[in-house]
DNA sequence: CACAATATGTCAGTGACTGACTTACTGCAA
DNA sequence: TTGCAGTAAGTCAGTCACTGACATATTGTG
């Protein structure tokens, strides 16, 4: 689908063991926890040695949102090609839920990714310092060209970006305190629809 | 004014290495650099074990923000003195105008904090994760009593929580690129004001 | 003047992360 | 097929943030 099986035997085992990697990282973290696993465990884990985990990943905290990088490529994607009429908000909504349709394949990492972040100071740091950040950013870049504006010398964008990303922890944080029970895109629908609400109220 | 000299000599001490060692770490980042700058060099400048720093502050991030608490505790203070009927974004804007008043003093520091979080990831990530999270729940939460909802169940608060954050993000980062040079609080000002025009935009 | 608190020092340890060097495998061209 | 270049992975040693345990010294108090 969205993972391209790439050429070369080398480049196949070079994904193998990424993925052994985070394999073994989420299985750790879920059962001991996240402070309670050393790199050094989930390179045992993957067969591997520690320097390699640290090849393939610049932290601990990394691996645990291994995937990141190729649903926020898809997030781009999805948002460049909504149509250029389309209000924002409606545009980000819509994008937004596009990439929950497959998010039952993920339901049990998104849940464990939830959960760590809101046990371990560590996760929730890298969380809203990278993660979240990566997303914002993206977001208000794409936003910024339509409006066509510079990211830089206008904050609207940004502004935007901020408040339809806090919609969506909001909805996620609901959803993994109910332990993941219930259709995360309906709650992050939901949380989104607020967004306009949220305009209302101020302007 | 917004410290008060504590009563024992105990205190006084205690402060005084606090404020020593955030003396000696911020003129060691200011040379230096952040990166380059160990936990035992602070210590040491400050002539106190690395111990002893750890005692006082959680982080080699956190003594560069060790103004932070009491910032954001006058924060609060300000905000919930707001009349009750005015408008949520003018009780932010005001607020936030009311603190800088005397940034004047802090010119120096705030400018060395966003340089810092602009080349160093660990405190850029330490700048989004710790300090302004504590600012936009607090900011949150102060809503979230004014707006008679509860922060768990409405997710409004804290999108206008994020997308003010945001805009004060945006100014302090123009600021800073511009060398400090200029009025903070005016570009502040502005970038509040450009919150109910997203909400124009979006409504 | 004891005695209780508590700030600090010392020491040893853990664990994330990195640089330098080596080894082994893969792709490719002669 | 063979040889070479590129690169993934291993090994080793090191740095540094941060922590627990214990000893010591200074201060507030009855």
């Amino acid at each position: 689908m969205h993972t391209v099986t790439p050429a070369g035997r080398r480049d196949r085992k070079k994904n193998r063991t990424r993925q052994d990697l985070v394999d073994a990282a989420t299985k750790l973290f879920a059962t001991r926890g996240f402070d309670e696993t050393t790199t050094e465990d989930i390179a045992e884990a993957a067969d591997v040695s520690q320097r390699t985990f640290f090849r393939h990943f610049p932290s601990k905290e990394a691996v645990l949102y291994g995937d990141m990088d190729d649903l926020l490529a898809r997030f781009r994607e999805i948002l460049d090609a909504r149509p250029n009429g389309e209000p924002l908000v409606a545009s980000v909504r819509e994008s937004i839920l596009a990439l929950a349709d497959d998010y039952d394949d993920q339901r049990k990492l998104r849940l464990l990714q939830a959960r760590l972040a809101s046990s371990y100071p560590s996760v929730s740091a890298y969380s809203r310092a990278v993660v979240q950040h990566a997303w914002e950013m993206a977001l208000a870049e794409s936003l910024g060209q339509r409006m066509d504006v510079t990211v830089n010398s206008d904050p609207r964008p940004e502004i935007i970006a901020a408040a339809a990303m806090a919609a969506l922890r909001h909805a996620i944080r609901r959803w993994a305190k109910n332990g993941g029970r219930g259709e995360l895109p309906s709650l992050v629908a939901e949380a989104l629809d607020s967004l306009t609400e949220v305009a209302d109220a101020v302007a």
